[in-house]
DNA sequence: TAGATTGTTAATCGATTAACAATC
DNA sequence: TAGATTGTTAATCGATTAACAATC
């Protein structure tokens, strides 16, 4: 009903960029922007921002271009980020506890919720206000706070069993930062975060 | 000369996916594979996977399939990954720890060789066994070793003018770990990693 | 009004997939 | 040999770009 349909998943994927620019558009006090000077700035033509926007409505007006605070809004809200989603961070090693400390979430619609590690030394510590608490107890604290998003950050050894966990207790979005791919259920949606991927990428090019 | 022409980018991007199931497989003991086993795994087609490597060569036997030892070694080689690439990380914050402290990149071919920071109270700490060296200092430093890639972990704010300065320095690939585009001269290879984009790409998809 | 820029259509470009002869 | 799987070609599919009428 309504429903905007079929729109390419690779469009959903530049949203986020467009957002972030349009967030720094706000910073800098510009009211007005254009398709133009958006790809300018992100390095796309300006062509394939008005085609991706138009999949969703039609934001700007001719001869001006597009409201820098309107266009930001309405963004936010096909992306459903204008709400606060709660995640979980499984494995509080350093990069489990840089994402604890991550000041960059809340301002664009997330928010660390619980921690979880199977290491006892850790369980009951204190990490960026957080108790640590065990994976045992993950499944009843995800369901509690209905976190729908989580952030794996235990070793690729460990990362299935847990993502199976997780979708288990309800979570449909996972971050993966293990080296690994993850088989999960239709209708849960996994993105990978792995540097070491986009250094080889670039190492390729460096030829002499 | 020899030269291997005008292979799509996108491929350059799956290569380090190849290598890294590879990898797993090596560990596996797993002599042989597919490409039938390679995609099932990845959640890839086994004739993208064919047609993949077949821009850079013959590398499996009809009936067979690939040997997985060999075909890694060709991989890395290709990647350039046969090697060990010196690692320049700017911004000693919690995620500039974490990436001096990862354990990862070694075995891939990578290696944290020293450390950046603007704040006078981190210069000199010993972090993972570097010890933080002023900005003024980056520029002779990453000459000195040769540092031809860079992890930028500092703010939003201050991370062109780092990435300028590393350039400057001779640094041909950057991954950049704040949420900026970066404009950077042709030959100088940018790779982003913003967790916030990959959220919100998800929190699309999560309606009901 | 004149100039600028949108939203959209059609054309182009490129990537993925299906199919199969070759062959281990 | 029979079965399996490659590398490659051609067909399909999808994404990007160019162009422009509409209009602010």
């Amino acid at each position: 009903m309504g429903n905007i349909p079929n729109i390419p998943d690779i469009v959903i994927g530049r949203l986020p960029i467009y957002l972030r620019a349009l967030s720094h558009m706000i910073e800098e006090g510009k009211e007005y922007t254009s398709s133009h000077e958006m790809g300018e700035r992100l390095g796309i033509s300006s062509a394939q921002i008005r085609k991706d926007l138009s999949h969703f409505g039609e934001f700007g007006k001719q001869g001006t271009g597009y409201n820098v605070g309107y266009l930001f809004e309405q963004i936010r809200q096909i992306l459903q980020v204008d709400q606060q989603w709660p995640m979980a961070v499984v494995g509080v090693g350093d990069l489990g506890r840089a994402l604890a400390h991550y000041k960059g979430f809340v301002s664009r619609g997330f928010q660390v919720a619980c921690l979880f590690d199977n290491n006892p030394a850790l369980i009951g510590e204190d990490v960026a206000g957080l108790k640590v608490m065990s994976i045992e107890q993950m499944k009843d604290e995800v369901r509690r706070q209905k976190v729908k998003v989580a952030m794996i950050a235990v070793p690729a050894s460990a990362a299935q069993t847990v993502a199976n966990q997780l979708v288990e207790a309800g979570v449909r979005a996972i971050l993966n930062y293990a080296p690994i791919t993850l088989a999960v259920p239709p209708g849960v949606h996994v993105q990978y975060i792995d540097p070491v991927a986009h250094l080889q990428h670039m190492t390729y090019y460096l030829k002499p």
